[in-house]
RNA sequence: GCCCGAGUAGCUCAGUUGGUCAGAGCACCCGCCUUGUAAGCGGGUGGUCGUCGGUUCGAAUCCGACCUCGGGCUCCA
């Protein structure tokens, strides 16, 4: 019919409507609360705004706001009000990119006269947005040639970089959500009826007013196109959703993940420290933190025991020499503490890393292809000298200790070893609770990298086929590699989605040869091996605050520095009360006691703020009829009169098998 | 390293414009209470207000430098 056209939909149904039609007046005609969610529309594949029009013959999905991608469309409409009212309120500002991002926006600017926004400022600005939603300002898309849009730009040298890229062809994945598409007039531009233009690809919501529950969180540096011998830009950051709900959610989860941050548990559960007097980034573990470790490090070393490691160690510092044939002292000396001058001149180094010292070890004599895989394993403690602004609790540390192994191997036996150190990984980091992971590829560091192309080719499609049979997700990282070699790092997720690297295999063709390793080979000449890098833990202080995060401090019993306490109900209950603590500790369990001094209701619960897994009370009943009072963490009641002998042999047993319960 | 912010008792924080502003709760110590599953009562110890310098008659408060921490950027286990 003339005048009309047909769409299709994605559930297969097709509909008529008038010619010149747009997205916005498809979703009106379905359903007023469709038009209501509507944020944007995909058409042919292609994502635009509500208001173009549909051609004949279509496929059109409307986008509605409660979708990740509808999110996304929010957020970057957000970003474009955030940047309307801060050159509303700081005129003569430069804007950068506003790009939508996890959970939320941001946008770079840099104000007037060398100006800085203060966490004061947000208030103000926050204000202006929502006096831009109140206006309702629609969105108007436009597009233009190269040299119209340096024109409109002609006040904005980020914005016009940002054109000259595109006009180069040389626009980054950064810029591609600022820019439009091909053809004759790529600028695209969303203009506000407030005056306001900028650039951007879109799609937006229709108008401001669709923008009601977002919240400005924080202003942070951040370098121009991430690089920092170019200007330092302030960034605004933002979240924005599409009801009070889901954003009153966002700030409560946000809360949530502040309860389990491992710096703040640290403190809370008397695990670690960071003395001033000691300086940055260098951890003490208390008692009941270096009891934490001290099982996690026990574990670990039974099984590279079982897994065929030999346990190794190494001074924590070394002469130069060392790390100029390494070549760390080329490559890696600015993460390096600076040199201690002794015995006439001789300069003594911190070592950053353990390898070079498993290396001289493999040296001290000959060796056999007989003695190949040699797998050296040490809890090695190395110092790095980060910079200052890095430091974050024991996440990145100055001082950390790797459960470091160096496998020296035949090049005929690399791929079965790291195949076979894969799944000990996995199978290793899935006893301490986690179970979510991926994979990613670290390549070659251009310019940062010692030995050949052939040779890292080789290296990182040896790696890359042994990754693609692990049956998980690997993901790329170019140029993330060490100086000698590329790497797998092995990703988890924890309790609540974040993702933590762990893990890190490398594979190394270089230091064998830097310095000139050998075996003696069943043809009975000379071969270089090669080397396998890896710490499974990463760093035990990382590790340590990936688990405390994971578990939100209430670690499993077999980690838990004190799986049980014992409660006497009144005074003349206490001897019974050391005497069921004693039976617990002859099954080999970590049990303490609180004497009556306080009332039980107070003594329960300090016990439950320092989330041990057991609470045990004892009274009257329990010493007439030898038994406890169990108090698990987790369970919504007591359970009275559980025999001890029972209880303790269950106990024990889930602390044998690594029990992930109770939580 | 760079940008923004913060450092007041072990912890969480109050301290208006510089002048009894050195405080509170928890923790800790001492008493009393003798308790059946998340805070019993009373008393007490404790801080040269991050450090150093400056302005001022007078500085926790204003200024500067440094140290440490937090949020980011860059970097990374």
């Amino acid at each position: 019919m003339p005048g009309q056209i047909t769409v299709s939909l994605p559930d297969g149904s097709s509909r008529t409507l008038d010619a010149g039609a747009t997205a916005a007046d498809l979703a009106q005609s379905i359903g007023r609360r469709l038009a209501r969610a509507a944020v944007a529309a995909v058409v042919d594949g292609a994502e635009v705004d509500l208001a173009r029009p549909l051609p004949d013959g279509a496929k059109v999905e409307i986008v509605t706001n409660e979708t990740p991608a509808g999110r996304t469309v929010l957020r970057h409409s957000a970003a474009h009000v955030l940047a309307q009212a801060v050159l509303r309120l700081w005129p003569g500002a430069h804007f950068a990119i506003g790009p939508p991002i996890a959970d939320g926006f941001y946008y770079d600017f840099e104000l007037p006269g060398g100006a800085r926004f203060s966490e004061e400022d947000l208030g103000r600005i926050e204000e202006e947005m929502r006096r831009i939603a109140a206006e309702d300002q629609t969105f108007h898309r436009e597009e233009h040639t190269i040299a119209e849009g340096l024109e409109i730009f002609s006040d904005q040298p980020y914005k016009s970089e940002i054109i000259r890229a595109v006009a180069e062809g040389a626009a980054g994945e950064e810029d591609a959500g600022e820019l439009a598409g091909a053809g004759e007039r790529p600028v695209s531009v969303y203009a506000n009826d407030g005056g306001f233009v900028d650039l951007c690809r879109g799609p937006h919501v229709p108008s401001t007013g669709r923008l009601a529950h977002f919240k400005l969180m924080r202003v942070a540096g951040a370098y121009w196109r991430g690089d920092e011998h170019r200007p330092q830009l302030q960034r605004i950051y933002g979240t924005a959703w599409e009801s009070s709900a889901a954003l009153a959610e966002h700030l409560h989860r946000l809360e949530e993940a502040e309860k389990r941050d491992h710096r703040r548990l640290g403190v809370e559960l008397d695990l670690f420290s960071f003395p001033d007097e000691i300086g940055s980034g260098l951890a003490v573990f208390h008692p009941k933190g270096g009891l934490v470790r001290k099982v996690m490090e026990d574990y670990s070393r039974r099984r590279h025991e079982e897994a065929g490691y030999s346990f190794v160690n190494s001074p924590h510092i070394t002469r130069s020499d060392l790390f100029e044939i390494s070549g760390h002292l080329d490559w890696f000396a600015d993460a390096m503490y600076p040199p201690m001058e002794l015995d006439e001149g001789h300069r003594y180094y911190l070592k950053p890393m353990n390898c070079p010292f498993h290396i001289l070890i493999y040296r001290s004599r000959q060796r056999s292809y007989r003695e190949l895989p040699m797998r050296l394993f040490e809890f090695g403690s190395v110092y790095r000298y980060e910079k200052s602004g890095v430091v974050h609790g024991l996440t990145r540390v100055r001082g950390m200790t790797q459960d470091d192994a160096h496998i020296f191997c035949t090049r005929d036996q690399m791929a079965a070893e790291l195949r076979s150190l894969l799944v000990f990984v996995l199978d290793l980091l899935r006893d301490y609770g986690l179970s979510d992971f991926y994979l990613e590829l670290s390549t070659r560091p251009e310019g940062k990298a010692v030995g050949t192309n052939e040779e890292w080719e080789e290296a990182t499609e040896t790696l890359r086929t042994v990754a693609s049979t692990m049956d998980l997700d690997l993901v790329m990282d170019e140029g993330g590699g060490a100086f000698y070699g590329p790497k797998i790092s092995v990703q988890a997720r924890d309790a609540i989605g974040r993702t933590w690297q762990i893990s890190t295999i490398q594979l190394d063709f270089q230091l064998p040869q830097r310095f000139q390793l050998e075996y003696v080979g069943a043809d009975n000449s000379r071969h270089r091996p090669i080397m396998i890098h890896r710490a499974l833990f990463g760093s035990v202080e990382r590790f340590f605050a990936v688990l405390l995060e994971h578990y939100g401090g209430a670690l499993p019993a077999w980690l838990s520095p004190v799986q049980a306490r014992v409660l006497p109900v009144r005074d003349d209950h206490e001897g019974y009360a050391e005497a069921v603590a004693d039976r617990l500790r002859s099954e080999g369990l970590r049990v303490d006691t609180a004497g009556a001094s306080e009332p039980l209701g107070a003594r329960i619960r300090k016990a439950k703020l320092e989330k041990l897994p057991y609470v045990l009370v004892v009274g009257d009943d329990d010493v007439a009829a030898g038994t406890v009072g169990v108090n698990r963490r987790g369970s919504e009641r007591p359970e009275r009169g559980v025999d001890v002998g029972p209880f303790a042999a269950a106990l024990a047993e889930d602390v044998a098998r690594r029990d992930p319960g109770p939580r």
